[in-house]
RNA sequence: UCCUCCUUAGCUCAACUGGCAGAGCAAUUGUCUUGUAAACAAUAGGUUGUGGGUUCAACUCCCUCAGGAGGAUCCA
């Protein structure tokens, strides 16, 4: 063993220590107050505790709350304490699983015929709040499988047991905390004082290791902080993503709707709803064709060959709504699970030149996919949605460019709409489960590396998936993180040599040869469906003011304004404005304070001074009354702050 | 698809241990013609999600189906 190690630190920095030197001696070396904030460190890529000796030449992170695997560190402590607050209050319980997770963790407990449920929580809290000050260390020891079984067959947990059965001898660890101990890989925080604040959030009952064959065990969702401010907060957090859920404001605002005669999953879009899709869509078709996109229409089903030809049956068919059938010639028609089957077909109407390439189909297309009924959410998880769709056929020199436009696209999107918070996800294929896709490995290399080098090119900041891909291509998905700091699924590019392939698709080179182009499916948006949902949650459905779907509201003083309001109204129209009269008998203070709650952007109070003077009273959503103007000055004072958001 | 919980007037929610189904808002009608966040009064509104069962009696207990929520699983 050497005398000495060289300990190589994020800032680039090297430093040489005493072989056996730990994370947390390193952490003090660096600076007090370092030491107080770590919570476990990342050596060599992996995250072990800050007690744990370092014995070779090493890379060191310090971790502290400010990183997610620090923070994980804690949570995964935490998940041990709840484990032992609840051994010492339901004894004879069995314990599964406690992982961290990305907002928390959870454990996986079965507690027999006992119905753990909220009235347990504030005990438990209490409990864990008390072993968590009393200063537990979490000591880690190695065990032999054989130990290890023994330990569990004697408390006659199967669970761990199972688990242990799946570990290899001499890779098993034991962690010991107060009177509590866990089969665990690690790692831990040192000292259980640095949890300050700790709440249960939910229970569900999740099945062992997620198969409904199995057991169905109490998971118990937790959440714990450094401080108890922070809980604080993330509490308000929570409550606040309630209030902006937008199923709730969807039916407040008279967004969309569902009912059960229609079916589930198959939202309808009420009228103001509707005003706020079609601005969208308007805007997103003129920012294609100025892309050089040309809008096709394709119907709502194909025959199930179409299908077959494209691999989408033999991928999802069974899974998918069936087929239905003509009743004489006995036809089978699928509803339509995607849109580039059609767009395909449109290709091949007549034969392509090079010189036609790229060719830019898009489509607002409605397609209808099967999901189990428990999927179903809202607007972001629905069996009928419609994508902002388009397929980009190139040739291959032209894929990279094309690829960067389309991400140009994207995030000009996403400027506009103010979700400044993004990164993009890279998703490969998974090297060791090749028979899910379809293609040739030479042309998967080609594919990947496109996206990679087209995401590099723009600067975006990455991660990258192995296993996500598409069965026909990788792609370049973005997360967009809301107001809340959620994040979300949106718009999707997909990089595709397969359907190409499958459907025979070809175009006529320089070289008056046949060559076969490449597919891009993009949809920037995802669905209009979710977008909204995320746009609704983002906003609290306080909307932009070139989205909103009713942008100025009239209020006429006395009933005898109202043809005055309603000629305001048609003037408004004429200029390119959505807005709409409030003529009811009712007092201007109800009319505002119902258009405060209502969320419309202005409210434009008339009465017998403005119509005298040809002005209006223009009051602005939570700022009030911001004067009386011409009603030309207010036209050009919301086409500015209109132009002011699209430029 | 599986597990747990939920479903009462258009909306939000009450109704004890099984004992006459109730309020606010919205709606309708009347009075008030109104100046920047809720005028007043009256009326109407229900087979308590569906279908069955237990009981002298069911919103309440049991079963069924449908829908919703949370989770498991899934997500081209």
């Amino acid at each position: 063993m050497p005398e000495s190690i060289q300990i190589h630190l994020p800032d680039g920095s090297s430093k040489s220590y005493p072989s056996g030197v730990t994370g947390g001696e390193i952490a003090r070396d660096i600076s007090e107050g370092l030491a107080r904030m770590a919570l476990s460190i990342k050596a060599n890529g992996e995250v072990i505790e800050l007690n744990r000796p370092i014995t070779t030449d090493t890379k060191v992170q310090i971790l502290t709350w400010n990183d997610l695997d620090g923070k994980k560190t804690m949570w995964h402590s935490s998940a041990h304490i709840l484990a032992e607050a609840i051994e010492s209050l339901y004894p004879g319980v069995k314990l599964g699983i406690g992982p961290p997770i990305d907002r928390g963790f959870y454990y996986d407990i079965d507690f027999g015929d006992y119905e753990f449920g909220a009235n347990d929580f504030e005990k438990v809290e209490k409990k864990f709040l008390e072993l968590a000050r009393s200063g537990e260390t979490f000591e880690r020891k190695e065990v032999s499988k054989a130990d290890a079984l023994k330990h569990y067959q004697g408390i006659n947990n199967d669970y761990k047991v199972e688990l242990i059965e799946g570990l290899d001898d001499g890779n098993i660890t034991f962690y010991y905390s107060g009177n509590f101990v866990d089969l665990c890989r690690g790692p831990h925080v040192p000292d259980s004082k640095s949890i300050k604040a700790f709440k249960i959030l939910n229970t569900a009952g999740a099945y062992w290791r997620g198969n409904e064959n199995n057991p169905q065990l109490t998971r118990i969702y937790g959440i714990s902080f450094p401080k108890k401010k922070e809980l604080d907060e993330y509490l308000e957090m929570l409550e606040e993503a309630k209030k902006r859920d937008h199923r709730k404001i969807g039916k407040e605002l008279e967004l969309f709707t569902f009912s059960q005669k229609v079916g589930m999953g198959l939202p309808m879009w009420l009228p103001k709803g509707t005003r706020l899709r079609e601005t969208l869509v308007d805007f997103l078709k003129k920012v294609q064709e100025k892309g050089g996109y040309e809008q096709v229409i394709t119907p709502h089903i194909g025959k199930k060959e179409l299908y077959v030809t494209s691999g989408h049956y033999e991928k999802y068919g069974e899974d998918s709504f069936q087929p239905i059938q003509t009743p004489s010639e006995g036809e089978e028609f699928m509803l339509k699970p995607m849109n580039c089957p059609h767009h395909c077909e449109i290709y091949k109407t007549r034969p392509r030149s090079y010189r036609e390439l790229p060719l830019r189909l898009a489509e607002f297309g409605t397609v209808y996919r099967y999901e189990q009924s428990g999927e179903l959410h809202g607007l972001t998880r629905v069996r009928g949605f419609t994508q902002d769709d388009a397929h980009i056929f190139c040739r291959p020199d032209q894929v990279k460019e094309e690829f960067i436009k389309v991400i140009d696209i994207v995030l000009y999107i996403f400027k506009i709409l103010d979700f400044q918070d993004y990164k993009a996800q890279i998703s490969l294929r998974d090297p060791e489960t090749p028979e899910k896709y379809f293609g040739k490995p030479e042309q998967w290399d080609k594919a990947e590396q496109a996206i990679i080098e087209a995401a590099n090119e723009r600067g975006l900041n990455t991660v990258t998936e192995l296993g996500e891909a598409a069965f026909y291509g990788p792609k370049l998905d973005f997360m967009v993180s809301d107001a809340l700091h959620r994040e979300w699924q949106l718009g999707t590019i997909q990089l595709d040599y397969q359907l190409p392939e499958r459907f025979e698709l070809e175009y006529i080179g320089a070289d008056n040869e046949k060559h076969r182009p490449v597919m891009i499916h993009r949809a920037p948006f995802g669905s209009l469906e979710r977008f909204v949902a995320v746009l609704i949650e983002h906003t609290a459905g306080d909307f932009p003011i070139w989205l909103a779907p009713t942008q100025a509201i009239i209020l006429p003083i006395a009933e005898k304004f109202n043809d005055m309001a309603e000629n305001l109204q048609k003037k408004l129209a004429e200029a390119g404005f959505r807005a709409e009269v409030d003529g009811r008998y009712e007092k201007i203070g109800k009319k505002i304070r119902e258009a405060e709650l209502g969320k419309f952007p202005y409210m434009l109070v008339m009465g017998e001074q403005e119509v005298n003077n040809g002005t209006i009273s223009v009051r602005k959503r939570k700022e009030g009354d911001i004067g009386t103007m011409p009603v030309d000055d207010f036209i050009s004072h919301l086409q500015a702050e209109i132009t002011e958001i699209l430029k």
